[in-house]
DNA sequence: TGAACAGTTGAAAAAATGTTCAAATGTTCT
DNA sequence: AGAACATTTGAACATTTTTTCAACTGTTCA
């Protein structure tokens, strides 16, 4: 993984903020799967657990849990443990603002 | 590439706006790599061509290009021809707003 | 017309990502 | 302790994505 290759460049060039949209990225790549903003979409309804969500959206449970390992890393969905169920729920009111913010505009393109 | 699997497995199990994040993961997608996503910060500023967009990001005029070709297909950014320059600018305000949007996020996270 | 420049395109190589399968962990209940 | 259940994990595999390289199109200017 690249971890500062051409920053000095582009600030050389009069990109200040580079990095903020390189993180942006990091952060966007995240909601830019298909299965996971499904599952953020499963959990902007009410909490759930893993199990809930893969029938909820017809995939395997593992598959499922591979993905909330990556939304639990970005610090957009949380898990609390049940007796042997663990709950998921978005992880702050950031996540849905984003994804409004993205829903508004896809909507207004159909 | 998948049209229609799984939707209606969701839809019975009552999310009814599942494809609508299925379009948002689409969008997001297209914000969230480090290249677009920087050749979109740079002309936030203001246009460029695509040899400076290039210059300023440090990269191949190519991989440039082929990234703009991303980012047009999204209408995220549009090309006017200039003399045997290609101006290229943000495709409406929406996409400041939307990266705004996460660079808020981004910038309180550190 | 031809040389120089700006950008696009296609194919191939390289890197990254997502899903599946099987095995492992941890919890509850008897 | 052992069986059943919920979830996590790692490795392998298939797919997708990004970059590079070379060739090609179109524009300007001498």
């Amino acid at each position: 993984m690249k971890e500062c290759d051409g920053k000095d460049i582009s600030r050389a060039e009069g990109l200040p903020e580079d990095d903020a949209f390189v993180a942006l990225a990091e952060l966007f790549k995240v909601f830019g799967d298909p299965t996971r903003a499904r599952i953020l979409g499963c959990l902007q309804v009410h909490s759930r657990c893993v199990g809930e969500i893969a029938s909820a959206l017809g995939m395997s449970i593992s598959a499922v849990s591979h993905q909330l390992r990556v939304l639990r890393a970005a610090k957009l969905v949380r898990g609390v443990k049940e007796g042997k169920e663990v709950k998921y729920s978005l992880d702050d009111d950031h996540v849905t603002k984003i994804m409004e913010c993205g829903l508004s505009h896809v909507k207004e393109e159909r």
